[in-house]
Formats: C-alpha cells, structure tokens, sequence
DNA sequence: CAGCTCTGGTTCAGTGAATGAACCTTCCCT
DNA sequence: AGGGAAGGTTCATTCACTGAACCAGAGCTG
C-alpha cells in the first residue's frame, strides 16, 4: 500500500487504520511474514521476496522505527545486521494467520501451500489459531510450520530452507552454499 | 498499498500474499472495514473515510469484481445502488478484527476507540473474533460493536450513526437529516 | 419550465512512490 | 592482486494516488 507521506488516514479514529499506518504499505506485511518465518537477513529476504534493493531497505528502516523489528548486529568483522521480530512483531501473528486464511478461503479448490500446527502436540491450528486439541492460543514460537501439497518447487535456496517442517521465529540456517 | 497493474506478488506461494492481491492496496481494507460495520452508500464511504472519489469507486470496483462486495440495486428510479458484503467479504472479518487489536497493541497508552463482543453474552472478542466465554468463533452478525472511551467528537453523520452500539453488518439508517 | 440539489460517478494534471538496473563499500578468501 | 559476498545507495522511468473540476440522471421547487 503506497500512503502519502503524511500518513492520512492516521486522521481515522480506528485501531484498524492506526495498524494499516505501520504495515499498510505494499511488501511489509510480506516482510513480517518472512520474518516469522524465520528470515533475518538482508539477502535472504531479497532472494525470496524478490523485492527491489531499495524498497526492501526502506522497508526493513521503517519496521525498525516502529518497533516491530529490531535490527541486531551479529558479526563485527564485516559488521553484519540482522533483524529480528519484536514482541510488537510476533503480535502480527493473528493478522497474519487470519489473512492467510482468508487467502486460502479464496480460491476454494487450490490446495494449502503450508499449513500450521502447534509443535507440542501436533495438532493443526483452528481458525482463530487456536489449538483444537489443547483449546488455547499458540504463539508463534510454539507453532510448526509444514509445507502443504500446494507448494511447487522451490527456486532459491530460502524457499528451500522454509519446505522443511519448522517452528516459526526459528532462524534460517545459512548453509555456506 | 500500490500494487502494480501486473501484481507482482501474485507469483508468492503463500495464500497471505494471495490476500493481500486482493486487499492489499491502499483503502482496500478500510472499505471492507466499514462496509461490515453497516456503509453501503457511494456517498457515506466518502463522508466516513475521506477518500478521493475515484480512489473509492475504483476500490469499489475492484471489490465487486473480487466478490467481496456485491452491487445491489436499491431503488429504481433514480437508479441507486447499494454495496453490501458477500460471505467471502464478511469471512474477513477475523482478520480486521486480528489488525484492529494489533494497532491498539501499538499505543498501549491509547484508550480504545470502539471494543467488540459477543450479542449474545457481551464477552468482548479475542484477537481472531472469537468469543473467549463461548470459545467459538463469533459471525459478524452476531458481534455488537461499541464506542470505547478514545473516540472523539463525531464530525460527520456516518460516524455519528457508527457511534452507538450496533450489530455490525446492520445497515445504516440514511435518516433525511 | 428553469433552476437547484442529491447521488454516483469520470476526467485530468500534478505529485510521490515503486521498480529494476547499475553502482558502491567493506571485508574476506585465495 | 583479483574475485566474491553482504548490505546498501542512486537514478531514470513508470505507475498509482490525490484533489479539484466536471458531468449526468432524477427529483424537487416555484
């Protein structure tokens, strides 16, 4: 979502539009979910995103104003960032969950790309991302990620690393190649 | 939030960006917003967002033609039309409901501007809009949407009707001023 | 019947954001 | 010395958003 630079609609009195003013625009909601996902660095949400280089940096600076990412150094020789979901960040996951199943409620025949399961006791979450067996909330740490029958083959090494059944928040491993 | 007219991230094997083709833009969610808290009319989204009028028809538009929203004609004579949520429109429900909470996670000191609960038992809603006393989840028409202590003064008549406790989905009274 | 209003749009010029390609810098490796 | 990886910045082009103006059908008013 493109806003003006003075952020308009930050004039409605709604939680909902104050919301949209942090992660309305176009890729940030992406870049949220990626994050969940388990991706922090710079390269690897360009691989998989395929996001311009600018728009991304903008993005990830914007994010990181707000809160929901922290950006985390995590070598010092060649200084190297990461950015790592906030508790502002992880409290996406809802939203993220609730749209990703609108998505799928979409187009009715497609089959699921991934599907999620909480990690204790493998059951599958529920529609408001509850656990049907335990009957409570999951957050995100406690959920497991695994790849549905919808996903085609994987063309870059992040979209690789994210087939394999995982928890969220948990960083990618960048294997040396 | 901008797309481009080729929708780039339709490419994403994930259904949150096949959502966000859908919703993602600018605006895009704030009408679907209120048109489940009762606007059909051209003319009160106007009022009530303070959109610019060929930014709300082409959303309209493109709404319609998603299945999200439905034109209905109204009245005859002159031709009056009407935009009233689809099921697909009213299944996004639990994700508006999963931002609105998030934004109002984001200033925590902010009171809130409206809160949601369950008709039947006025439990007020999860972050998926379920129903934390019944513990299912909660259909719009069955949700009553109240002015919380943070809404100011009322300034235009649609959000003055939209200040007393309501059903959401209900349609709004154009009384004849 | 002239003129005004209400509703629901369309058109248009100006602006600002997104895009993709190219370039840059620091560091490491050989 | 040369090459490569990570993490950016810069730039011209394209595209969408913005706000104001304009338009058209129908009813109301005098």
């Amino acid at each position: 979502m493109a806003l003006g630079k003075d952020y308009d609609y930050a004039a409605q009195e709604c939680s909902i539009a104050r919301a949209l003013e942090i992660v309305g625009e176009r890729w940030t909601l992406l870049v949220v979910r990626d994050a969940l996902y388990g991706v922090r660095r710079y390269n690897d949400f360009l691989v998989h995103l395929k996001i311009p280089r600018a728009v991304l940096a903008a993005r990830l600076q914007s994010l990181t104003e707000a809160g929901v990412l922290e950006k985390r150094r995590y070598q010092e020789s060649p200084p190297r960032d990461e950015y790592v979901p906030t508790e502002l960040g992880r409290a996406l996951w809802p939203a993220l969950r609730a749209l990703g199943l609108w998505g799928r409620a979409f187009n009715p025949n497609a089959r699921p790309m991934r599907t999620f399961h909480h990690a204790d006791c493998g059951t599958e979450l529920g529609s408001y991302g509850e656990c049907r067996a335990c009957g409570r909330a999951i957050d995100p740490e406690d959920v497991e990620m695994r790849p549905g029958p919808g996903l085609g083959p994987a063309e870059d090494p992040v979209s690789r690393a994210l087939r394999a059944p995982r928890r969220l928040l948990q960083p990618l491993e960048n294997q040396p190649q």
